[in-house]
DNA sequence: GTAAAAGCAGACAGAACGGTATAGCCCGGT
DNA sequence: ACCGGGCTATACCGTTCTGTCTGCTTTTAC
């Protein structure tokens, strides 16, 4: 039972957050929906900032690793990977329990430049953007800095769309989008 | 002075909101930096969510109209504005009180969708991204819609990237981005 | 000039916040 | 058999939250 304390905080606290943002859930709540005492909590985790940080740590590597995962066993092309880049990202975001991306809407919550869950936001962002200029990289695009960069932008942009009105196609046009860029850019 | 109350404490609510959030900013921090009592804000606004919503229309449309005015202002040719538009979304994002789309960042406080702060910022986005759409459509784009999509998604996700890594010349890839897609349009 | 309107200061209510303390329970290891 | 560590339940701390009330002063309007 002991190891499993520590994901059902996390799950719980994780639910909570993308629901109803950050801010707007208080301790008492987390530790209702994870049906444990509030003590529990406080043993595994410092603070209440502790726990944010370590949820939006998961929840942004478990995006990123869901998407790397299936293009590394699925496409081989460079290129393609590109593409297929904004298929996995659509599947993710076709999900009812996505809520966006974890990073975003922390760094939102939470302006400041000195506080840590809006650094920890800007590192994942960072790494998140880095992984696509690394598959830029490999498909042998020129500039892949700068096509990296347009592509997360088109994602975060697609992503943040989606949320606010649904079913505007964002991601699809997204990737149409993609598209015209790398071939110019391969070109 | 009975007229400027109202605005100084707009004024206030939105530089704090800007700067520390929205949830994470109290009525009372509100009242101090505004230098006028609780009541008088009560007095004008019948809750802070009312204040809220003033606060983000304001913001976002303030943001529209300086980008509109100078665009209708100086520019005649229809395409040439598509262009434009990224250079005055870039002078008002290099501004340093700048921080961020408000409805952007308001949807990311509140993710509820039933919620009336969220849905706001749900139509705000729209009218932004209907403004777009218009632009490309007096260009004589043939699918003014899917452009304007692409184009605010492109915008959105430049401002959000700015944000998190100040420097990395977001808007910068993201005009150049633009330029491709626009060209690729018009063909 | 005077009365009504609007602003002020500050106390206050009731709830929620993050976090702590305490006392007891249950269960596994030896 | 028992001991210790993790979990529970509950009460509690001080602070902060939104929002209200009151009594007094200033401004505004006619």
């Amino acid at each position: 039972m002991a190891k499993n304390m520590r994901e059902r905080i996390l799950a719980a606290a994780s639910n909570l957050f993308q629901a109803r943002g950050i801010n707007a859930t208080g301790v008492d709540t987390i530790v209702a929906e994870a049906g444990i005492a509030k003590m529990t909590l406080y043993n595994h985790f410092k603070t209440k900032e502790d726990l944010v940080l370590e949820v939006v740590t998961r929840r942004s590597r478990e995006f990123a690793e869901r998407i790397s995962a299936r293009l590394d066993k699925s496409v081989v092309d460079p290129t393609e990977k590109l593409y297929k880049l904004f298929d996995y990202v659509g599947e993710w975001l076709a999900d009812p329990q996505c809520s966006g991306l974890p990073f975003l809407k922390a760094s939102a919550e939470f302006p400041q430049p000195d506080n840590p869950v809006h650094q920890l936001s800007a590192e994942l962002s960072q790494e998140f953007r880095d992984y696509i200029t690394g598959l830029a990289r490999e498909a042998g695009i020129r500039e892949p800095e700068a096509l990296g960069l347009q592509l997360t932008m088109l994602i975060e942009g697609a992503v943040l769309s989606e949320q606010l009105s649904k079913g505007s196609n964002a991601l699809e046009h997204a990737r149409q989008a993609a598209r015209i860029l790398i071939e110019s850019a391969k070109r």
